[in-house]
DNA sequence: GTAGGGTTAG
């Protein structure tokens, strides 16, 4: 890297847009100058914060590091950089990154000089702070003062990249400083691995790991991955469903001598878990054991979680016992998992009582605690109760999410409550909460399922003239509702669309048509649909079978019901209730029909 | 000196 040049990776303009806003200014009002060397000790005060357990840190010791640093702003001769910098470095490393952006501001207005290391710390928590933009800015700043950026203020960048979910611009990053002559070391192999995990990319991870142990990455180097590497690649092949995968990496790191601990067989038996291999997690929980690996309050989450989700309510509280016996505390985490598997099993009015009971124990309940029981309450239909939950939130200073409003809308939506969810809307809206593409279907079929398909309509042609990128689920709702509102040649002409939109018809939206072509009398047009599906390469499924046999049930075409029978016995699916109906339908228009009933495979019937 | 780091609930 040459000293000097301009900042390669942030664009001119990025910078002169932040510098414009203002946001930034502060950084660039000062000339660059070398630093004065004094001998001032370091303030004992700020001795003993750096000191602190820094994992442990409490929330309180961030108002005495800003004392501290208002002592350490006064004093003359001002202290060395390098004082300012151990500040704020810990103040980092306690998580208070808004903090470390405006010291650094106030370092500025006192007229003490940042050096590099303070840049790069403040680089960093603009970074973690998912400002990556920010981050560029400071990069400038680097630049423009003469300094060469290192592998650490590179590595920051990356990271922040990846939190911002922009994973092919991370690795781009990567590459170019390679090529700038920059070697990666075993953090940026770490962060850019995490950052291939988080993003649904694990065999890419894996595959760079195996390029590290070989020493055939770009940069040449050969490195010796470490159990956190492991780790975070095998919980992101567990999370990815590719257990094999997982369990084979998990063999090879032991064959490395890396020893495996509590958050590596948490992965794997919680992949192992939804993956229903429940015996196999057993086995694993109990090898864990068996080596002295102590479970943890994760672990148990894990498999209390996995019980409830299997209706085992009562193995769940066993294990909760075996946990409390252990000495091993539940969380509001372990609070909730039950909760939610009392919820599933209609059980409410229980998860209410264990709600009350866990804030006289102690555990403060959050806002997942209410949007468990919001469900509850929905689930049985108890939506004035729900709404009392949700109002009892707010006023204990609970602030509600976005997923909370997208459980009372629908709720809502489904009681034919439409006045109380337009309410709700608008006071997402005063949350300052923008509704994310799931809140806007759940309002677009909600408003169709309740005869407001004007008002729906209305929203949609909102949303596209807002300008934001619609997806094939949000066409789905509206498309649904205009069939099911008589409105089938709207709903055919923007069906016409779609193509042009970029956006390809799913299972879904065939089936959405083929019910409003059935719906219309209109059985050509079904049939052809149903088709055009399969030419197109979208296999039909059980709903669009039963949606066209319905069809031509209603319209005596015998012949054609059972064609379509025969192909779903042809294609071995399982018929489920309203398969049932229609042959049941079909049967007592007809009971010489009784003879096709063989074409059923099995009987019972699929939930 | 400054960069990481993995597991759980809706």
């Amino acid at each position: 890297m040459v000293r000097n040049s301009s900042p390669c990776f942030a664009s001119a303009t990025t910078i002169s847009r932040i510098v414009r806003r203002g946001e930034l200014s502060t950084l660039f009002l000062k000339p660059f100058s070398p630093s004065s060397k004094t001998s001032t000790p370091l303030p004992t005060p700020v001795d003993k914060f750096l000191k602190t357990d820094r994992k442990n840190a409490k929330a309180n010791n961030i108002n005495d590091a800003l004392d501290h640093f208002d002592h350490m702003l006064q004093m003359h001769p001002p202290l060395p950089m390098s004082y300012f910098n151990s500040l704020l470095a810990a103040v980092a490393k306690n998580k208070h990154y808004n903090h470390v952006y405006s010291m650094y501001g106030r370092i500025l207005d006192a007229d003490l000089e940042p050096d590099f290391i303070t840049l790069n710390i403040l680089l960093n928590s603009c970074c973690t702070l998912q400002r990556v933009s920010l981050g560029f800015a400071v990069l400038g700043v680097i630049y423009r003062k003469g300094y060469r950026p290192n592998i650490v203020t590179f590595t920051s960048l990356i990271k922040g990249m990846g939190l911002e979910g922009k994973i092919g611009e991370a690795v781009q990053l990567f590459k170019k400083i390679i090529e700038l002559g920059c070697r990666p070391n075993i953090k940026t192999w770490g962060i850019l691995i995490n950052a291939l995990c988080r993003s649904g990319h694990s065999e890419k991870a894996l595959d760079l790991h195996r390029k590290m142990g070989s020493g055939t990455v770009p940069s040449g180097s050969k490195f010796k991955t470490n159990l956190v590497c492991y780790s975070t690649i095998i919980d992101g092949l567990c999370k990815e469903g590719l257990m094999d995968k997982a369990k084979e990496l998990f063999l090879e790191m032991e064959g490395q001598r890396i020893s495996p601990d509590v958050v590596v067989y948490s992965s794997l038996i919680h992949g192992l878990c939804d993956a229903g291999e429940w015996e196999e997690a057993k086995g694993f929980f109990i090898t864990m054991l068996d080596r002295g690996i102590r479970p943890n309050v994760v672990t148990f989450n894990i498999l209390i979680n996995a019980l409830c989700k299997e209706g085992k309510l009562s193995e769940a509280n066993g294990l909760l016992d075996l946990m409390i016996q252990r000495v091993e505390n539940p969380d509001v985490i372990t609070f909730n998992t039950l909760m939610d598997g009392l919820c599933l099993e209609g059980k409410v009015d229980d998860a209410r009582e264990l709600f009350v009971s866990m804030a006289a124990k102690g555990h403060e309940c959050n806002v997942i605690s209410y949007n468990i029981l919001i469900n509850g309450y929905f689930k049985c239909r108890r939506s004035d109760e729900a709404m009392r939950l949700y109002r009892e939130m707010v006023q204990k200073g609970c602030k509600p999410m976005i997923s909370t409003f997208n459980s009372l809308l629908t709720g809502l939506f489904q009681d034919g409550m439409v006045e109380d969810a337009r309410k709700c809307f608008a006071d997402m809206q005063v949350y300052g909460i923008t509704p994310e593409s799931s809140t806007n279907n759940i309002l677009l079929s909600g408003f169709c399922k309740n005869d407001c398909l004007i008002e729906a309509m209305e929203l949609f042609h909102n949303l596209e003239k807002s300008g934001c990128e619609l997806q094939i689920e949000t066409f789905n709702c509206i498309l649904d509702g205009l069939c099911k509102g008589g409105k089938l040649d709207i709903a055919i002409e923007l069906f016409g669309t779609l193509s042009e939109r970029g956006l390809v018809p799913t299972v879904v939206t065939y089936s959405i048509m083929i019910h409003g072509f059935c719906k219309a009398g209109n059985l050509e047009k079904a049939s052809n649909m149903f088709l055009e599906m399969e030419e197109k390469g979208c296999a039909p499924n059980l709903v669009t079978f039963n949606t066209l046999m319905r069809g031509f049930c209603i319209s005596n075409e015998a012949d054609r019901v059972i064609e379509l029978l025969q192909r779903l016995a042809e294609r071995e699916f399982l018929p489920d209730a309203s398969t049932l109906s229609v042959v049941i339908d079909l049967l007592s228009k007809d009971d010489r029909h009784m003879k096709y009933l063989n074409l059923i495979p099995t009987f019972p019937i699929q939930a």
